[in-house]
DNA sequence: AAAAGCAAGAATATCGATATTCCCTTGCCT
DNA sequence: AGGCAAGGGAATATCGATATTCTTGCTTTT
């Protein structure tokens, strides 16, 4: 008899702490995952461990090499390009059907996660951001989409989100002018979105997520 | 010792097979995938198993429920309806990506696949549609998008096209006039993708889309 | 000296068994 | 008679061990 869970399961557990370490830089791109070692590290078997590792390479967050064993994902221009494009054509149509379709039930929960995303500490002492706030500007994104009534855009633009917190958190400090600036566009976002302007919505959107690209592509720490 | 796999791994050809029995309607909707049964049909142990299925589960072929096993997933009529939002939106991206980016070797790959598709047998004996002409079709619509260079858009295409093999299955035997239109659209798109015509090829895909997912809905045998 | 072959060690992939949870039946209480 | 609770059976979830594969460095051969 061992302390089992009664909420969720292990593969649900280990999958959620795998997905923090590698999105807040703990394991870091391109890094081998040891089975035995993380298996040691999470205090369940391999099975359970093989599984969440699964779950994260088809999120995109980690790779499978037969008979090699599991990586952490690495990064590239190539790939935030794609991503920023995804996330312009995918996130606009949510936001668009968000728009049309939401309640003040979703109101409340775009201001809401406003609300905690203007309230969180957006910087570290050392410059670096925190990991809440990381977090927390990525619930504000989920948020805009979450009443578009698609389930599988819904859940593709989940992963999606997860791997642009991947290059948040590499690219590291953003300089105040880009902080302020992203700010301001979050709670113009936010105002559009209740009071229900799609056009100028979507084409801010597409702007802040162009800005946000641009930005990383400048600061990222990788050569390729 | 056992007579081992020299190429694919265990998992891969349990996914490949849970995926074609899925698919090609051996095992329905809805229905339980029990754990012990399929481990002996598939002759593996049931971790392998367990990993096949999860993979199934990320792609919306198969659903978990925790503690109460895996399941073929269901479908919907509203499924179907983003199902083709997203599929008219993401392969019209992928067409014109591929139509800017795509050199010889795409053309051919392109006119490869149109030639199999019309050259397979489209319906068996009773009227229902063969697996491969099915497959072959896919296939077809799979190559149109290869050459876009990215290669997250493709993989989730990829899993599009796979539950739209999933609702040509289950809506059975179309019409001959629904048939041949939809041979006609499939060499004109081919014609005008080889040829660069970028904005009557999407205008053609996105009707192409259009006309098979108003055919489905009125064909699907489910209520909700 | 260079290249091919071999062997030891390490890591992954797979397996079969055990522990846990859930469902359904049966019996008891009101 | 109806409802609730305990128990038996079946299915899932998890584990630890075994088999397989890959890497690496050494030996052997030309």
């Amino acid at each position: 008899m061992t302390a089992t869970t009664r909420t969720a399961s292990r593969t649900q557990m280990v999958y959620d702490g795998l997905r923090a370490d590698i999105l807040s830089g703990v394991l870091r791109p391109g890094s081998p995952l040891r089975l035995q070692v993380a298996a040691d590290r999470y205090q369940v078997s391999m099975s359970v461990l093989r599984e969440a590792l699964t779950r994260l390479v088809e999120h995109r967050l980690a790779v499978l090499t037969p008979n090699r064993g599991f990586r952490v994902v690495e990064v590239s221009r190539a790939d935030l390009l794609e991503l920023g494009e995804l996330l312009q054509l995918l996130a606009g149509l949510a936001l668009e059907k968000s728009m049309r379709l939401g309640d003040l039930r979703w109101e409340a929960r775009v201001v809401s996660a406003h609300h905690v995303l203007e309230h969180t500490a957006q910087l570290h002492q050392d410059g670096s951001p925190t990991d809440e706030w990381v977090r927390a500007h990525a619930d504000f994104h989920n948020a805009l989409g979450e009443a578009c009534g698609s389930p599988r855009l819904l859940d593709y633009l989940r992963t999606l989100l997860h791997s642009s917190e991947l290059y948040q958190q590499l690219a590291g400090t953003p300089d105040v002018d880009m902080a302020e600036h992203a700010l301001a566009e979050d709670r113009e976002l936010m105002v559009l979105a209740t009071t229900r302007k799609t056009d100028e919505a979507r084409a801010l959107l597409d702007r802040h997520v162009q800005r946000s690209v641009d930005w990383l592509l400048d600061n990222l720490p990788v050569e390729d």
